[in-house]
DNA sequence: CATTTATATATGGATATGCGTATATTCGCA
DNA sequence: TGCGAATATACGCATATCCATATATAAATG
């Protein structure tokens, strides 16, 4: 993975909310992201759509709805970078990143 | 310091290489990175101004020339980044980035 | 003070990026 | 098969980014 390409995945606010709240949750589907960033659908999509051509996340159709997770096998400078993201979130508890929401 | 803004400026190459001259030297005069990368002087001095900036990087003039380094008091989460920059530098020893160059 | 060297900034043009809106696709279900 | 919900993509526009070139500033030196 190019380090220049990456870090410009970073280097938007939306992309970061969103990887934020994967590295929180696990596995998390669009609407949910949707729903807790309060953006639009095309906007979240194109996002994740950049994300995942970077292989940064996978994605895994469910039904009606496609789920997003952290690739399992990045380099290991990318896990450490993502790392520094986590604690960030850690750090913060009190953010709309916290705010419980679940599809259905 | 803004996230987003953070990685922007990691996310070209140019930069990219300077911070990982700078976390190498500590200490480097302008002239001493427009000859490792072989660019442009008003190429690099942009970079330079960007970053500097954003105050990840101090310059200090000496006479003639102006030394760039990191900014010592950069917050946590800023140099557990850089760090990584940092590792992969120290990882891969046979790029340009360790041809000896002085000033003068 | 005129010149040279080192560095910074301005300008204009090409390309990239991000967004809203509209539309396409895919799936579940009647 | 037809419809609604979830998601993805296309398009056009506004803005941002990057670069080359030209020019400005600052210090050293004759």
């Amino acid at each position: 993975m190019d380090q220049a390409d990456f870090f410009k995945c970073l280097s938007d606010p939306t992309r970061l909310d969103i990887l934020k709240i994967i590295l929180e949750r696990q596995n998390v589907c669009v609407c949910e992201i949707t729903e807790i960033l309060q953006l639009s659908q095309p906007k979240i999509s194109r996002h994740l759509a950049l994300l995942r051509n970077l292989s940064i996340l996978l994605d895994e159709r469910k039904g009606q709805w496609v789920y997003y997770r952290l690739n399992p096998d990045l380099p290991e400078w990318v896990n450490a970078v993502l790392n520094v993201l986590n604690d960030e979130v850690l750090n913060k508890p009190a953010s709309n990143l916290s705010i419980s929401m679940q599809c259905e």
